[in-house]
DNA sequence: CTAAGTGCAAAATGTTTGCATACTT
DNA sequence: AAGTATGCAAACATTTTGCACTTAG
């Protein structure tokens, strides 16, 4: 996909391995090196950036900054293949920075809306919705209606 | 809205003026301090980014991270007043870096969608949809099904 | 043999923090 | 006087790069 040979090496394969282990997971260079570490493999972190920053171009991984003072994240593309790409979201709770993976028809159709209607093509890849998840919006919030939005700030 | 007092100095005083000189804007920390140096006046960068992290907290500029290798951006918050910003959604162009105000019925029901089925409460004014705008993404890609999802890579 | 990959440590960013000093109120 | 703010430099965190060396094809 890119041109580009790519030799098969040990610290190669162990990388790629690793990065296999996290699924469709999130994961960070320092996941990948501290996962190895932990079975008593070691490779240069310059390896692993090298290696995923390629696989991200390649369109193997996804990369996202998810938060500001965070690290980039990558992550397993899924059946890169055209129209069954699924339109993937990413809710972030604002107050114990979990990160929700939220994939269901009504965030696709606000894809195709915002095209056909905003002529705007939304990278879903990219774009994270700020808010509250369940267990820090309390359930009166959740019930109530549409007052007190502003959550607690950072 | 923070709770907290802040005095009126010649650096603040400085800073906030430069801010408002990027009007609605995207701008960096860095953007900040050259602008300031250019006008023969000084500032430590430590005490902007003091400033502006707080503005944002305070919910007076908004914080993107545009891209892994790029500095955080700021832009002012337009018409910051409380429950006027409700359902009130943001897109970023990736691309050319506008930024596009979307009100709309669909995106509300995004938010009571998340709320009602995925029991998140979206915060619309920290919320940016990340894409192409019209002029950025092509006719082609505006027009076309769901295939090439794909931006060109850095 | 040649192209590609590796690891280390140094450099390059971008951001935060400790602290003594200075300014506001 | 008490509480904030400032600036500097050092500390940090993440990512990139130069370079000598190894390895795959």
């Amino acid at each position: 996909m890119n041109g580009k040979k790519s030799y098969n090496t040990r610290p190669r394969d162990r990388i790629l391995k690793s990065i296999s282990s996290f699924e469709t997971a999130h994961f960070t260079v320092s996941d990948v090196v501290a996962r190895l570490r932990e079975e008593g493999q070691t490779v240069g972190k310059a390896t692993v950036y090298r290696t995923v920053e390629r696989m991200a171009e390649d369109g193997e991984l996804r990369k996202y900054i998810v938060d500001g003072t965070t690290a980039a994240c990558y992550q397993r593309v899924e059946g890169n293949s055209g129209a069954s790409c699924r339109e993937h979201f990413h809710l972030k709770c604002e107050k114990c920075g979990r990160l929700i993976h939220a994939e269901c028809e009504e965030l696709r159709k606000i894809v195709s809306h915002m095209k056909e209607e905003h002529r705007f093509l939304i990278d879903s890849s990219k774009t994270v919705f700020y808010g509250l998840c369940e267990d820090c919006a309390g359930e009166e919030e959740l019930s109530a209606g549409e007052k007190n939005k502003n959550a607690p700030a950072k």
